[in-house]
DNA sequence: GCCGTTTTCGGCCCGACTGTTTTCAGTCG
């Protein structure tokens, strides 16, 4: 094969690429480089995360520099990447500082400096040496270190144990209902202690993909008994550091709880501050100082009148900066800061019907008829049974006759149900060839045809997908990207190609609600609705108990700034069916 | 390093806590 014919390398990731970024950051700052140089690039790192479209095709196309936060030096640093492989001015600084001494900056309270310190003076090149340093006593002797800092630094290292890694993140299924618990209980024991009001903050309240800890808001008459409500709940394995006005905890599950209890007149401006995000805040606050304004999270001080105006609501702190109320959900500095009023964002009610779900026929928990029956509690119009199909694996494949079968039921619970109207579908697998694994005969008997990916996600997954929209019967593609949160990266899909492919063909595109996989994620999301794509919201229940993941899915679109109308069902399902792609 | 109702240079959010210090740097959220 000719040099010209080898296969073009793979660009990197948007996530590949901000990882560089924060590493860059990481590392010069380590160097000591000035601290707005080292914030440019974690601006960039973040910029390049929520960027909806391929930085790398961005950067060839010369676009690159119009993301937020990206200028003339990422862009060569982008080129340099995309031609050698490799960004120059990092590989100097992984041959200047080991790669261990990174790693002792995730301790907390051993930060870049004192990190440099170490490594300058006693040589300190990783936690191995850090301990052999701490045992000849040779830390305590620096300058700017003394004999407790020597000791927090080996009872860290001692509970990190052999390898130090980064706060886990914990899905926000698993994070907000121990929130919520947390907060009923406080606002039903806490009546004692003449509770107001009590608030999950935090990524939790803007509804991230995940969190790292939870922050909970409160006023109350009588802080010191409310906080004695929290440290004597049954949800708080360990109770931390507690002051007058808040107190730390730690969750069974290992997670950390902070609860802030202040005076009733402060509740916005510490909601506000507390639910963030840092981006969104940092962002307000810049805007406002050109006008005058300090924002903290106690107050806003107007400079020319020198006083600190506190708010009891977050809608009269956004308003006293001449912003509408912005929902959590849009706090991440992603042009909410230049609405002039909020958009309106699609409610979990809004849905009517549900189009993904598995039974007992492939890899689900439950009948036909159990799903349904679950479903019309919820209160669906309508929903779709969409079981894997011929080629899925461990022994949960349907055959083209099993499908028929299926369908048969399907129309039989239908037609017993009131109430509900029960669908036949599948979740076609898209082969490596880009075809699909039933005939195009089998699939017309359905209502509604879902497409995705199982299998070799290495296998040019753009052009399966693209194949896929193209099909005639293809109503919907789903979990588009393949990812699972914290666990496995998107696939090395082409997200603009697959949106126009989407656009173009009239195909749908899901946000799986899955809490794992919350895919489409918001940033492509949003791209999609801004193409002209419609999304749907599906559970991807494989039970009844999962048919309420839809929450997780709404979430996700409503961080994308989707309303009721960008999703397609929310429609009854009479006026869905029409707008499936043409010939249907 | 980015950016412009401070527009090509000179700025670039806010506050708490800790431990080491005689007034503050480093770290964190």
């Amino acid at each position: 094969m000719a040099a010209e014919d080898a296969p073009a390398p793979k660009d990197p990731s948007n996530a590949a690429i901000a990882e560089l970024l924060q590493e860059l950051g990481d590392r010069y700052e380590l160097d000591g480089a000035v601290v707005h140089r080292v914030l440019a690039y974690r601006n960039g790192a973040k910029a390049v995360l929520d960027a909806p479209r391929s930085v790398a095709g961005m950067t060839r196309a010369g676009t690159v520099t119009e993301l937020p936060g990206i200028g003339k030096t990422l862009e060569e640093k982008f080129r340099a990447l995309l031609d050698t492989g490799e960004i120059p001015a990092l590989t100097k600084l992984r041959e200047k500082y080991p790669a261990g001494l990174l790693t002792l900056t995730h301790l907390p309270g051993l930060g870049p400096k004192k990190a440099r310190k170490l490594f300058d003076e006693l040589g300190v090149d990783g936690p191995a040496a850090l301990r052999a340093a701490i045992a000849d006593d040779r830390v305590s002797t620096l300058a700017g270190f003394g004999t407790k800092t020597q000791e927090k630094y080996l009872k860290l290292l001692d509970a990190a144990g052999e390898d130090i890694e980064r706060p886990q993140r914990v899905l926000l299924s698993k994070a907000l209902p121990l929130a919520e618990a947390l907060v009923d209980e406080l606002r039903e024991r806490g009546r004692e202690a003449g509770v107001h009001r009590v608030e999950v903050a935090g990524s939790a309240r803007r509804r991230a993909d995940s969190v790292h800890d939870l922050d909970v808001i409160a006023t109350a008459d009588d802080a010191a008994a409310l906080l004695e409500v929290f440290r004597t709940s049954e949800l708080i394995a360990e109770v931390g550091s507690s002051g007058d006005n808040g107190a730390h905890g730690v969750l069974h599950s290992g997670l950390s709880v902070d609860l802030r209890v202040v005076a009733p007149d402060q509740f916005g401006n510490l909601l506000q501050h507390f639910t963030g995000s840092k981006a969104h805040n940092v962002a307000m606050r810049e805007s406002a100082v050109k006008r005058g304004l300090h924002i903290s999270e106690y107050g806003i001080l107007d400079d020319e009148t020198g006083k600190t105006e506190r708010f009891a609501t977050e809608e009269e702190v956004y308003a006293r900066l001449g912003l509408p109320w912005i929902p959590p959900e849009l706090r991440e500095n992603r042009g909410e800061l230049a609405l002039d009023q909020a958009p309106p964002l699609i409610e979990l009610a809004d849905l009517r019907g549900d189009l993904h779900m598995h039974t007992t026929h492939s890899d689900g928990r439950a009948s036909v008829r159990d799903m349904a029956l679950a479903a019309r509690e919820l209160g669906h119009e309508y929903l779709c049974i969409t079981d894997h199909s011929a080629t899925h694996g461990f022994g949960d494949d349907v055959q083209p006759d099993e499908l028929r079968e299926i369908i048969a039921e399907v129309r039989a619970v239908d037609e017993e149900l009131d109430g509900i109207t029960v669908l036949a579908g599948s979740e076609v697998n898209i082969g490596t060839d880009g075809r699909l694994d039933y005939a195009d005969d089998v699939l017309a008997e359905l209502d509604w045809v879902v497409a995705s990916i199982h299998t070799a996600f290495q296998s040019d997954p753009t052009r399966r997908i693209v194949a896929a929209c193209e099909h005639p019967m293809v109503d919907v593609i789903a979990h588009p990207t393949g990812r699972l949160i914290g666990r496995r990266e998107s696939y090395d899909l082409d997200v603009d190609a697959m949106i126009d492919a989407a656009r173009r063909t009239g195909t749908f595109l899901e946000i799986n609600a899955s809490p794992a996989r919350r895919d489409l994620h918001d940033t492509h999301a949003r791209a999609a609705r801004d193409a002209g794509v419609l999304l749907t919201i599906d559970s991807d229940a494989h039970g009844p108990d999962t048919l309420t993941n839809l929450r997780w899915g709404v979430a996700t679109a409503r961080r994308a700034w989707l309303a009721a109308a960008d999703v397609a069902n929310t429609r009854p399902w009479e006026e869905l069916r029409r707008l499936r792609k043409g010939g249907r």
